[in-house]
DNA sequence: CCGTTAACCTGAGAGC
DNA sequence: TGCTCTCAGGTTAACG
């Protein structure tokens, strides 16, 4: 579900509610996220104190008393949810398409004094991973490519990992292991904008090109995360908690529109790529 | 080493 | 209403 910039709204949202919060009782209803859920969660954060939040690639990480970490990937359909009060209270943290909690699927409940954060999963590609100290969490993190909003993220980290790749570029940008927190949305948006065919393979690229691609990246994912990230499918019941960022998709999810250039008047093209849909012009994306 | 593909799971929407 | 089919913001084991 969520890329780069729906997790750092989850986490910028986390840091204003649940940032030296203790957790006051876990309640676990389904283990079987995609990994099953180790046994000493619940132990591991009972009494305890969330004392940061952070982000990286798709995953974001829970400090726990100032010591050990929870890492949580949301999957294709995984959601956070504050509910305050007791009753139907409503939900609203980050970019969820509706104000109500989800009926199903609310596999684990974090209680903290007059509220809880329950996490809804109903396809559970979801997981959540528990590490003792930070050596080891790093170990896991260090393993992710390199963050396209950091300073590192450049010409010259393109020039020496994508120019030897026998490989087309959406699928390099979809790669964790080299690049982090891009799905399948934003690779379709950065390539629009870069004025890139997502079918070119990395090594044919030139340095003009790879500098578009890079600074597409960091323009496309600065803006989503401006926008509070997008709340895709089913806005039935949207409000200003949700994401805005889908209202400015130029091309995902919009085979058969018109191109957003100006004068291009060509229809944008849907095909399939590594099994994930691919949306682009062919008139401008070369 | 590299790149590609199928599988994991539930629900929404389209077409009949 | 209801059935069947396809598709969905991701990852990765297994394969060639």
């Amino acid at each position: 579900m969520p890329e780069l910039p729906e997790v750092e709204i989850v986490k910028q949202s986390l840091e204003k509610t649940v940032k030296n919060k203790r957790i006051i009782d876990v309640k676990v209803k389904n283990r079987n996220l995609r990994f099953k859920l180790n046994n000493k969660f619940e132990k591991f954060l009972k009494n305890n104190l969330i004392t940061n939040i952070s982000r990286k690639a798709k995953y974001l990480v829970l400090e726990v008393n100032n010591s050990k970490y929870a890492l949580i990937h949301f999957g294709m359909s995984g959601t956070l949810h504050l509910v305050k009060g007791k009753s139907k209270s409503k939900t609203n943290l980050s970019f969820y398409h509706s104000q109500e909690l989800p009926k199903k699927h609310n596999h684990i409940e974090l209680m903290f004094e007059n509220f809880k954060i329950i996490y809804n999963d109903p396809r559970r590609f979801g997981y959540i991973k528990i590490f003792y100290n930070k050596k080891i969490l790093n170990r896991f993190l260090d393993s992710y490519g390199e963050e396209p909003l950091d300073s590192n993220f450049n010409l010259i980290f393109f020039k020496k990992n994508i120019l030897k790749r026998d490989k087309n570029i959406k699928n390099i940008l979809l790669d964790q292991k080299i690049i982090s927190g891009i799905g399948n949305i934003y690779a379709n948006e950065i390539l629009f904008n870069a004025k890139i065919n997502p079918k070119n393979k990395g090594k044919n690229l030139n340095s003009k090109q790879l500098n578009n691609i890079y600074k597409s990246s960091k323009i496309i994912l600065a803006k989503a995360i401006k926008f509070g990230g997008s709340s895709i499918r089913d806005f039935k019941n949207t409000n200003g908690s949700s994401g805005n960022f889908q209202n400015e998709f130029k091309v995902y999810n919009k085979s058969n529109e018109i191109c957003p250039t100006k004068h291009c008047n060509n229809k944008i093209k849907k095909i399939t790529i590594s099994n994930r849909s691919t949306f682009y012009c062919q008139k401008c994306q070369k």
